[in-house]
DNA sequence: ATCGTTGTAGAACAGTTGTTCCATTCAACG
DNA sequence: CGTTGAATGGAACAACTGTTCTACAACGAT
């Protein structure tokens, strides 16, 4: 009874491709499409293995959830070789919808949010993400020369830019490609001094 | 055979109060809240009644949107008396969740975006109210003075802040209440040399 | 080879969904 | 007052949902 593994599976790694698939659906055709069914195809199996791996549809939609929110996170950098503009700036754009991912991830979220509303744990998670977002950028801007209290400010200013030039992207793809997203963030960067070449 | 008028209904206000419920569902819990039933008892009728207004559910949701992004629409001014920044103001603040109205909106609008992903005729109700939005404040820059091109950019620019506020309001409601909000809008509005007294 | 564990498949179940249908109610008109 | 036609209630239906369950396959250890 020491240890058996009986079989050659990842089971962590095939949570994280379940929870993909989810998010893939999610963003094609909204939370109502992530069916278990639906899920379990789009993933390449049955529901008797998603349920497998996930207690109850609800876990699976809470692990989908935080696994977006995390690939975001893994985006921003601490790396003190990096300069403090450089990490800043790619704190910012990680939160920018420049690629199918970054895309994805909004999608996932923007389909929680009106969840979260009636649903106090999805709630908790979402405020935490983004207090911890608001955090980082603003360590990132002391480490940029910004005194304190003034860091905070400008931390929740660039911020509110980050996510209004997302949430416009979204609604209005078109118009917004991602030449035209950094743009804007550049424009706010160098309204806070923060000047990049 | 000419006008035969046997019951003493609205029936275009009926379609609005239908709506309105369908618009409290969702922002309490989502758009797989207001199934057919639950629309029907939230605006105290049954469904036999919401089909007799509306052919679809299909119908009812996409009226439901249009009478949101209506009511976000009446609350920019085209009053020559306004004074132009002020008139300015009236129109970025009706984007902000500032009262209850406002912040249903925002879900409402929120929660048929991930919808609008891969259905065309949402996608392009929510595409021509956002143009149309940029438009109307565009506009309005004009006539504060700004010079064309320029007011465009400072336009999205505005926007920009105001959508960034308005989500991270509703992901962490405690965190910015009205007059935070106002204040961050204040400052933007500064920023560009459109003081408020 | 056999066993035990883990993973997989898919059928079965009760509950819910959008939709259809029909009987009933009710106010205005002739 | 009886007729008309919109407004309403609620039952019925097939389709779909999350969940549970059982049978089976695959692999490592014995």
């Amino acid at each position: 009874m020491f240890e058996s593994m009986p079989r050659v599976v990842d089971s962590d790694q095939r949570r994280v491709d379940i929870a993909d698939a989810a998010a893939r659906l999610i963003t094609r055709h909204g939370l109502a499409a992530a069916t278990m069914r639906e899920v379990a195809t789009e993933a390449g199996l049955t529901t008797g293995s998603v349920t497998h791996y996930f207690a109850d549809k609800r876990e699976l939609l809470v692990f989908t959830l935080n696994e977006s929110l995390e690939r975001r996170r893994s985006r921003r950098i601490a790396d003190p070789d990096i300069a403090p503009a450089d990490a800043l700036r790619a704190s910012l754009e990680g939160a920018l919808p420049l690629d199918d991912d970054r895309h994805r991830h909004w999608m996932v979220t923007i389909a929680f949010c009106a969840q979260a509303a009636g649903d106090p744990e999805l709630a908790a998670v979402q405020q935490a993400a983004y207090r911890e977002f608001r955090a980082t950028v603003t360590t990132q801007l002391v480490g940029c020369g910004f005194a304190a209290p003034h860091a905070q400010q400008t931390a929740e200013w660039l911020i509110a830019v980050v996510d209004g030039v997302a949430v416009q992207a979204l609604f209005d793809a078109e118009s917004w490609p991602p030449a035209r997203q950094r743009a804007l963030l550049d424009r706010a960067l160098e309204n806070q001094g923060l000047v990049a070449p």
